[in-house]
Formats: C-alpha cells, sequence, structure tokens
DNA sequence: GCGACAG
DNA sequence: ATCTTGTCGC
C-alpha cells in the first residue's frame, strides 16, 4: 500500500473547485465507442473515508474481462482532500485514486468508477475527472440518480430509461437485477454510452453492483481498517 | 428564498 | 460515505 499527499495546488474552496471543473471540461473524448465488452482488463476503483482520522483509503481492483477473475490489486491512503459537496466529489476521491492505479503493476483498462461522469450539473463527474487526468477510458456506475429525471426501467435486466438533463440523454438508468432498483450509468471519457451499459451488464453476472465495484469497496474498507490500526 | 443533492 | 442487530428468504 502507498502514501499519497494532496498536491499543492490542490483546489481549497467550492469556487476554486468549480473552476478546474470549468478547465477541464473540454478535453473530455466523447466521441470513441471504447474497448468492447468482454476482453481486456476492467479496473474498478473506490474510496472509504475516517472523518475522525482524517483518512481516506482507495482501492484498485484489475479483473480479467472475460472472466472476471482477479488480475491485480493496489491500494493508497491518505489525507482528506475536500470535504463531500455535491458535485465536487472527484476533489475529495481523486487524489487516492491515483495513487493507486499508479501502484498497479500491469495497465488497468476500463477504468469503473463509482459516481458519475457526464451525468454532472457541469458534465464533469468524478469519472470524466479522472479520465481526463490518466487518458484512460473511464464510466461511472452509480447507485442512486443524481438530480436529473428519468422513467422507471422496465423489470427484466437489461432494461434502461434516459437521464436526462433536459432532452440531453446524460446517462441511463440500467436494470442489472430483474425486478431491482437499477444503477445509474454515464460516460466518463473514451467511451459510448451503449457500450458504457454493455460493460455494466458484462460484470453483473450476480448482484446489482458491477464486480469492479464490489471487489474495489471490499479492499478499501480493509484498507481503511488497516490504516486507523492501534499501534 | 428554500430544499435537493454521486460518495 | 458512515453509524448499526436482527431478520426474512433463496
Amino acid at each position: 500500500m502507498t502514501t499519497v499527499r494532496i498536491p499543492e495546488d490542490w483546489p481549497a474552496t467550492v469556487e476554486q473547485a468549480r473552476a478546474v471543473q470549468d478547465r477541464l471540461r473540454g478535453r473530455v473524448v466523447l466521441d470513441e465507442p471504447g474497448p468492447p465488452p468482454g476482453t481486456g482488463h476492467v479496473t474498478g476503483v473506490d474510496v472509504a473515508y475516517d472523518d475522525e482520522r482524517d483518512l481516506v483509503a482507495a482501492a484498485a481492483v484489475v479483473l480479467d474481462a472475460a472472466t472476471l477473475a482477479v488480475v491485480a490489486e493496489a491500494t493508497a491512503v491518505g489525507r482528506i482532500s475536500f470535504p463531500y459537496v455535491p458535485g465536487l466529489l472527484a476533489f475529495r476521491e481523486i487524489p487516492t485514486v491515483l495513487a493507486a492505479l499508479d501502484a498497479l503493476p500491469c495497465p488497468p483498462g476500463l477504468v469503473v468508477c463509482d459516481g458519475y461522469g457526464l451525468a454532472h450539473p457541469r458534465r464533469f463527474g468524478l469519472a470524466s475527472h479522472l479520465g481526463v487526468l490518466t487518458g484512460l477510458p473511464t464510466i461511472g456506475v452509480a447507485k442512486n440518480p443524481f438530480t436529473f429525471a428519468h422513467a422507471e426501467p422496465d423489470a427484466p435486466r437489461g432494461s434502461t430509461s434516459p437521464l436526462l438533463a433536459g432532452a440531453e440523454e446524460v446517462g441511463r438508468a440500467l436494470r442489472t437485477r430483474d425486478g431491482v432498483k437499477p444503477v445509474f450509468v454515464s460516460v466518463g471519457h473514451r467511451v459510448g454510452l451503449g457500450n458504457a451499459c454493455a460493460h455494466t451488464l458484462a460484470l453483473t453476472p450476480a448482484y446489482r453492483l458491477p464486480e469492479t465495484t464490489r471487489r474495489a469497496d471490499a479492499l478499501c474498507r480493509a484498507a481503511l481498517r488497516e490504516a486507523s490500526r492501534p499501534v
């Protein structure tokens, strides 16, 4: 496990953070289809917090996209870099997530984030931000809708309904299990929305949430426990 | 002006 | 995110 320092130039205020998003938003690539589902590597990233001790732990877990077997894992621990502010989640998670990705012994392939990409007030959520910073293809799979309108998808697994910002489709509600609450998929960087949904379905053979985020969630929690362990 | 609001 | 026991069901 590696330890991270918050960059000197990291935003300290809501205004500064929003300015960073506005500056980087133009670098998002939306016209690539992205890697085909079921091939290469798929990497889940997730973060756990201990606000009491000002600790944050991130995990990156690389899966073989065809078999969903774990290929590699890495974790990183650091100080909390930003308070939770809706719309600015990336500033709370990214330094530690980047460190975990850097510590991987192999290329991550497609990165699956816990949160949103395009489905964001300024169209620049966590998945978009991470994609622009790394150049990697990224998607966001969130457990809850943000403030976007959406219809209830049909009951069968695989059904979708658009996440709408006015008339613009910024993501999709995707049913990954029959009759179970959908997940909310949006594009991050260098991946198309249809392909992002196909990847999400390929990653949910048994549970509502993708295997990538399930693995990363378990690992970052373990890393946090380890980091806040009494010596 | 008052809520709502990814994790 | 996190605080938290048991309980219903496959």
